[in-house]
Formats: structure tokens, C-alpha cells, sequence
DNA sequence: GGCGGCGATAGCA
DNA sequence: TGCTATCGCCGCC
């Protein structure tokens, strides 16, 4: 199996794609971008400038069964862009609470495919890993008010 | 393989 | 504003 990387600008982060010709199997934000060079999939690329509200049609390593949180990933894959929808909510759908939920989040190995910056705190933004004015900008490019 | 600690929270006083 | 319920996973015995 085949397994590529690349980088893209995002703002004044990088980010970082590693995938296969299965699937996306991990995405990351950096300042100071490695040795990490090429393109990433025209796909995320067109995302990133708000020229593609649907990222779904990629497979993410996170929902495969097996995978710890697989159940709780569905869930946010389904949320639609430009929605948001709290810790609690996505806790009430997958049958477990809220704590477990931002743990999840925090482990994402694919954000922007599992959207988990469309999971919010019910009062104000929730964090995110590594930095919250990711999330933030994620969240303005698809027109949600925060 | 068992046990304790730890959250990107929520809800109530 | 402060405190606690809650629970799955990870790391360390």
C-alpha cells in the first residue's frame, strides 16, 4: 500500500496530511512545518480556501471498527458544514458523556475529516489541540458566528 | 491484567 | 462562581 504526505498553509499554520490510497490516515498543524514537502489532496486543498464545503467522501483511519472512538467520529463526520453541535449532544448520541467526548476529540487523528472543530462547549468555543484560534478560523471560514 | 488518574464538559446550588 | 457527577482509555504497577 502506498502512503504519501504534504503540507499546506492554513493562516499562519501548516497543515499536515498523511494518507494512502485508502484513506486519510492522519492530519496535523504545525508552526514550523518539518521535513514534510509536497501537495496535500486537491480535495483539502479547495476546503482550506472555502472553496469546498464537503469533505465526506474521504475515509478516515479513525471510523473503522476497532478504532477506539470509532463510534463517537460517525457521529461528528455527519455534522453538517457550516452546524455545530456540543460535547454534550454528540455525548447523548453515542451513549456516553461529555468528558469522554472532548477526550475523543482531543485523540482525533484527523481533524478537519472527523470535523471536531464543529464540536463546541456549550458556553463558548471548547479548546482544541494545538490551538484553539484554529478552531476559530475553522469555524469563520464556514460562516459560524463564535 | 488490574487499578488509579485524567479530561477540548455539564449542570446545579 | 464553585463544586461534583461521570466513564472510557492510557499508563503504570
Amino acid at each position: 500500500m502506498n502512503t504519501y504526505s504534504g503540507r499546506y498553509p492554513f493562516g499562519y499554520w501548516h497543515v499536515i496530511v498523511w494518507w494512502s490510497d485508502e484513506r486519510i490516515i492522519r492530519v496535523s498543524f504545525s508552526r514550523n512545518p518539518d521535513v514534510t514537502d509536497g501537495d496535500i489532496p486537491a480535495v483539502i486543498r479547495l476546503y482550506l480556501n472555502g472553496k469546498n464545503r464537503n469533505l465526506s467522501m474521504l475515509k478516515s483511519s479513525a471510523t473503522e471498527d476497532g478504532h477506539p472512538y470509532c463510534g463517537i467520529y460517525r457521529i461528528v463526520k455527519e455534522i453538517p458544514y457550516g452546524e455545530t453541535m456540543t460535547y454534550g449532544e454528540v455525548a447523548k448520541k453515542a451513549g456516553t458523556n461529555a468528558r469522554v467526548v472532548g477526550t475523543a476529540m482531543k485523540r482525533n487523528p484527523t481533524p478537519l475529516i472527523i470535523p471536531c472543530h464543529r464540536v463546541v462547549a456549550k458556553s463558548g468555543t471548547g479548546g482544541f489541540t494545538p490551538s484553539v484560534e484554529i478552531k476559530e478560523a475553522l469555524l469563520r471560514m464556514e460562516g459560524v458566528k463564535i
